[in-house]
DNA sequence: TATAATATTGTAATGATTACAAATTAGAAA
DNA sequence: TTTCTAATTTGTAATCATTACAATATTATA
């Protein structure tokens, strides 16, 4: 309990921080992107947080996004044409995307030790690596596998 | 003259061998991709072509497209949401976008040798890279530089 | 050349996102 | 607390990219 209300008032200062009012809504979005790290869709997020406050437009999911996006708040990933997904991570990591269960996975990657050639003269200034493949979970379910090798 | 035809003799026999018929349209997608390595989007293809072929419709890019992907001629890449593009190296490499001229640059990267964490059991499919920034030639534009150290 | 299978085209449908104006709410000042 | 102003939310309509679909045209081949 005492964990809960200390959540909503960091998110709450998060948003304070970066001169972005703390209404209902924005508070409930980045709650959501903060408990959930599912990498959500807006139809995702639309749809959980639509029984807490039925009046919800979508418009102001996209809303709220674009504006945590603008303060830095939230990155937007496009790994694939036809679903746009927000990560409330904003440090460098990477994205994995199974193509079975279609979850989205974090994983941890240093790109700064990555050698490039091609970028001479070039000013980086972000770096986003993303893999697809099948996840450690649907492999495991055994005839998953024999499946997965032809599949793809 | 000769370097033509064998370029449309190479781009003829590309399609036969993956099974695809060798329409004038198919052809002639393929050989825009060959020459103009930009990573065009389907808006300039179709305005690309449209000269030569008044008939042209948009729906066929859409289906060419898709067939040269399914068929693994081409790559789709989804750097950022609003604008999809299509890539004809199917190679593994990087993708640089500038935020400034807006164009796509190539570059080399062996993301084998990368070590990542938090991936083991995983079966990996595809290793996409993409970075942005400013590239060289719009850092050279002397006051250019001044400027985008700060809209970033 | 005739035939059957495949490709192209134009239009309509779909779906995601944005524009916009009216209604609501939040925060500061009295 | 009450009032006032600015910011936010909402619903609807508009926009844009992409796909569905059916009619027409073209291709490969006998």
């Amino acid at each position: 309990m005492k964990d809960m209300k200390r959540n909503l008032e960091d998110i709450t200062n998060k948003l304070k921080n970066n001169n972005i009012r703390p209404s209902h809504q924005r508070l409930k979005v980045l709650e959501f992107l903060d408990n959930n790290r599912i990498h959500p869709t807006v139809e995702q997020i639309y749809h959980s947080l639509y029984d807490e406050i039925p009046t919800l437009s979508k418009t102001t999911i996209y809303n709220t996004l674009n504006t945590l996006i603008e303060a830095g708040l939230v990155r937007i990933l496009t790994i694939e044409d036809n679903e746009v997904r927000y990560d409330i991570r904003t440090d460098t990591h990477g994205h994995f995307k199974c193509k079975s269960c279609g979850n989205i996975y974090d994983f941890e990657v240093d790109m700064d030790l990555v050698e490039v050639k091609g970028l001479n003269g070039f000013r980086i200034y972000t770096k986003d690596v993303y893999f697809s493949g099948i996840c450690s979970k649907c492999l495991e379910q055994e005839d998953g596998a024999k499946i997965f090798d032809k599949v793809i």
